[in-house]
DNA sequence: TCCAATATTATGC
DNA sequence: GCATAATATTGGA
């Protein structure tokens, strides 16, 4: 929507489902990227980031490997969504509010902004979530149960929701 | 300013 | 179950 930020510092998190791409602004963590297969980064300077920047990361880091490995990290960084509207960041400021283990229906969710019968633009909003897994975009499900869609690809999103024990595969 | 697209939902067959 | 209409928000022509 808006002038992007300024300076953004690209860092890169290893995990056991591959490499992170987490984008940093001065305000904190605006955009976290599914691993692309390809090489992306690699060539970030360490002594080129901002402290602030490597202690968020560092909480970023320690968060997405928590999130993966199924359980609720205990601390996020923080999260800049300067650059999504004000009808978005109230749907991931809501999707933040999801306790982990627990879903929610796009519909309950367009209720808890106040916009019931924005059902369909909410469903936009989330695939506009620029920081996915830490912001749990996941953990919403259509009216009945329906995977819905994700920007990662679904396959991200029944092996997230599996390993926070939210998923059976026959769901009822 | 208008138009088309969308990670939905409720209804009707 | 599948097709259709209704709805809010966004981004581009």
């Amino acid at each position: 929507m808006e002038k992007p930020t300024k300076c953004v510092h690209e860092q890169e998190i290893i995990t056991p489902d591959g490499n992170f791409l987490a984008r940093y602004s001065e305000k904190g963590l605006c955009e976290l990227a599914f691993p692309t297969a390809r090489a992306t980064a690699g060539k970030a300077s360490p002594d080129a980031i901002p402290g602030c920047v490597r202690s968020w990361h560092d909480l970023t880091r320690k968060a997405l490997l928590a999130a993966l490995a199924g359980h609720a990290p205990e601390r996020l960084p923080p999260l800049d969504f300067a650059r999504g509207t004000v009808f978005q960041q109230s749907v991931w400021k809501a999707l933040g509010r999801i306790r982990h283990g627990r879903t929610t229906s796009y519909g309950e969710l367009a209720r808890e902004i106040g916009r019931p019968k924005a059902v369909r633009a909410l469903g936009g909003a989330c695939g506009a979530n620029p920081i996915p897994v830490l912001v749990p975009c996941h953990r919403v499900l259509g009216a009945h149960n329906s995977l819905g869609g994700f920007s990662g690809g679904l396959d991200w999103k029944r092996k997230l929701l599996s390993r926070e024990g939210s998923w059976t595969e026959a769901h009822p």
